[in-house]
Parts: C-alpha cells; sequence; structure tokens
DNA sequence: CCGAATCATACGTTATTCATAATTATGGGC
DNA sequence: GCCCATAATTATGAATAACGTATGATTCGG
C-alpha cells in the first residue's frame, strides 16, 4: 500500500530516516549535541549529506540548529505538548470530518476490520499491539480524508511529540478508554456523521492529551534518574 | 519585536530566503527547474550552502526534489487550493480563539488602531496598502495568540499560496467584503467572544478561498498567454 | 520511421581544505 | 588562591575539486 520507490531514496533520506529513528528510540536523547564528526564516523558516510539531513530535520523541528554551535535534538516541553495537542486534535478531527463525507464502502469495511483488530488487541492486554493498530486506524482515517496538506501537518506535529517518550496508553485504564474512544468515532463515521466523528475524534486526542499531561505532571517533580 | 540575531544568518538561510522571493516573484516560476550551475553563478556561492538551501525549501513544499533529475519549483493546482484553504481557515480562526482568550488590553489596542489602519486603506481604495496591512493584522492575531506551532504550520501553508499569484483582493468587491469580515472578527475580539472570533476568521479565510476559487475558475480556462 | 547504442549533462556524493567562531586551556596579575 | 585576558584547540560553515552514474538527448542502423 505504501508506496516504496523504484529508485532508491537518496543517501541524505535514509540519513534522515535513520536519524529520525535514532531520536524517536532516544538513542540521541533530547538537548543532546549531535556530534557530526562522530555520526560520520558512525554512519561511514561524509559530511555532505548528514548536513543536508540535518537542515531537513531541523525544519521538521526534531532538531535545532544553533549557528555557529551545531545540531541539537530537539527538546519538547509542557508547555509545547500542550499547544500542540489542540491543534492536533482540530487538525484529525478535521480529518475524520473529511474522511467521514468521503467515507467508501471498502475503506467502510477496512475501519471496521482494523477497529476489530484494536478491540482484540484490547481484550488481550496486548499493549504494543494496540499501540500498532491504533497508529493504522489513524493512518486509514487520514488516507481516507485523502488531503495532502492536513496529512503531512499531522505527521509532523505527531513526529514533534513523539520527542517525548511518554505515551499515553501506558497509563493505567487509559487503553479502555482509548478503545470507547475509538468506537464512538467508527460509530459516528459509519453513520456518515462527518460532525460527530470530527467531535469524537477531537475528544478523543484530547483525552489522549489529558492522560499524558499527567503522567508528566507526575513524572516532572522527581526528574528522570539517570544521566 | 522580532528579534533579528546577533550573529549573521547561516548562507544556506539567506540562499533559501532569495529563493523564496524569487520564487514568489514568479522570477522562478512553478514548474520550472532550478539550474544549480547557474544559480551558483548567479548567487557567487558554492553548490553546497544552496542545496542545503533547497533541502530546506523541499521540505517547505516550495520546490520538490525529484532524485537524479534536480529540483523544480512547485506547482499548486486548484485541488491544493482547495484542499489547504478549508484547513487554513481552521487554523487561522483557532489562533482567533487563543488570541480573544489571550487578548491583553494593549494588544486590543494594536489590533484596533492595525484595523483603523486598514479601514484608511479601503476607503482610499490603496489596495497595496490594504493587502500590506492585512497581512500584519492576521500577524497581530498569530503573536497574541502565541502558539509557536500553530503559527508556523499556518506561514507554511501561506507560504505554498503564495505559490500562485492570484490574490482574491483583486477581485472587485472582494476588498470591502474582507474589510466586512475583519470588522466581525475585531468586534468579536474586543467583546472576548473567542467563539464569535473563531467562527468570524473561518468565514474569512473561506470567503478569501471562494473569490481565489472563482479567479482561477475564470482564469484557467484561457491558460497564461504567455511561454 | 522506429528502436538501440552512444554521448553529454548534471546530480549525488566523497574528500580535502580553509576561515571563523566557540570552547577550553593556559598563564599572568591582583 | 581567584579572576581575567590571552592562546590553543576544536568544530562548524563553506568552498572546491573530483568522480561515478543515472537520465535524457542524439545519433546511428535496421
Amino acid at each position: 500500500m505504501t508506496r516504496q520507490p523504484i529508485v532508491p531514496a537518496a543517501l541524505y533520506q535514509e540519513v534522515a530516516d535513520r536519524l529520525r529513528e535514532e531520536i524517536f528510540d532516544h538513542v540521541l536523547q533530547p538537548g543532546e549535541w549531535i556530534d557530526e564528526q562522530a555520526l560520520v564516523a558512525r554512519y561511514g558516510i561524509s559530511r555532505t549529506p548528514l548536513r543536508e539531513a540535518l537542515k531537513v530535520l531541523a525544519s521538521e523541528g526534531l532538531v535545532t540548529l544553533k549557528p555557529r554551535r551545531g545540531c541539537y535534538v530537539a527538546e519538547i516541553s509542557k508547555e509545547d505538548a500542550s499547544e500542540i495537542y489542540p491543534v492536533l486534535a482540530m487538525l484529525e478531527g478535521r480529518c475524520a470530518y473529511e474522511a467521514t463525507r468521503k467515507l467508501s464502502d471498502v475503506a467502510a469495511v477496512q475501519l471496521q476490520s482494523c477497529h476489530d483488530a484494536l478491540e482484540q488487541a484490547a481484550a488481550a492486554a496486548e499493549i504494543r499491539q494496540f499501540f500498532e493498530v491504533n497508529q493504522e486506524f489513524h493512518r486509514l482515517v487520514q488516507e481516507q480524508a485523502g488531503n495532502r496538506w492536513l496529512i503531512q501537518i499531522i505527521n509532523d506535529l505527531r513526529k514533534v511529540l513523539k520527542l517525548s517518550r511518554l505515551n499515553s496508553l501506558s497509563r493505567v485504564g487509559r487503553l479502555d478508554s482509548s478503545l470507547a474512544e475509538h468506537r464512538l468515532i467508527l460509530a459516528a463515521m459509519l453513520d456518515r456523521d462527518a460532525e460527530g466523528a470530527e467531535a469524537a475524534m477531537r475528544a478523543h486526542l484530547l483525552a489522549g492529551q489529558h492522560a499524558i499531561q499527567k503522567q508528566m505532571d507526575e513524572g516532572a517533580p522527581r526528574e528522570r534518574s539517570n544521566t
């Protein structure tokens, strides 16, 4: 489904992908200085494509380039998160709206079966699986909305949020609430209730925000144990 | 107010700025191939910062990088515009909402005086002036909203829209409608009516879209006369 | 007239070098 | 012994040269 290019991607793109992974996996931790030369040695490439990749990541907001001082992994504050989530809720809500209005019968079936998988994962308490299928569900909605620009913005914001290692699903009870919210979204979409789907999706995202926020408020005081 | 860096910006950033201007001024026309070597010669720089600048513009959506085939100025279709505008309306609406909720008294005065300038420009039929002050008004709203991420997304989308040389204000009667819509936005904001301001801003943007769309529908059939 | 082989172009990348600014280390003065 | 100015170090930002190679164009042959 996801197009894979016939021509292999340019090196700087692969480097960008790899760096993104390392950032998301916190191999490169937020705030950490990115040592160009070390990375060049580690990846076995020259500085040029690395630096090009860093420019790309910078405009995605994953790293910040301080002139003459190098490149640092971006940090996301509580304030950032509380600014981003309402915007993301609005955007994904709009996605649900547009998706519902354009919803084809085949897509409806896809969404239903994806949701079924979500129910199963929840029943089995497979949190990792739930996480994956959850992402797939949101991806399907985006795909059905078919608004290229909307999708790109959402993905960019989600990337930034991934800088934080916090995950609302890890919060006790959040998985069940999330599932319930998904039921509402799906029901509204299958009813072709675009406004309802939009509202349900917004509520879903905002609920996720609140869960995250509580986690941050709990986690922040004692900081991280390592470093 | 806008911070100007003590350290002069990196060369690739200046190059990016200059390229943006040339793209917006249609010195580099949509769809046109960007000749690296020619630009390198014209700007008197090496390929390195130019290529870095192009990466930045690519992630802004202003140019498209075709692997092994070089860089082309992005084109914006009618479909793109009709996808972008509703999203932009939503985002700027949200800006108006957040700005209204945070509206300080000094900002209220600023907005009022900015709007007054808009009224004057309209009365004098100074379309260029109106255009400038209009932008300033929207900028003030964004600034007051103070949501870094929201602002960035809006500006990115606006950049893409600027690829099209169409301007809704050039349409007869649009200037007066735009002014009327601005009155509603300002009134709602000064009333501290966040929802009202959001709705008014959305309506403003969507009205702009419809004006543009009509222009495109009229302009498209006969294409451009040159080339 | 059309397809295949050749050719030119320029993209993507490597490697090297340099200037400059930031950081660290050093040394002298108080 | 502490602080500040200077020197040394380091890394970024940029320039430059060079090379392999994919792409598109041209030419040649059937």
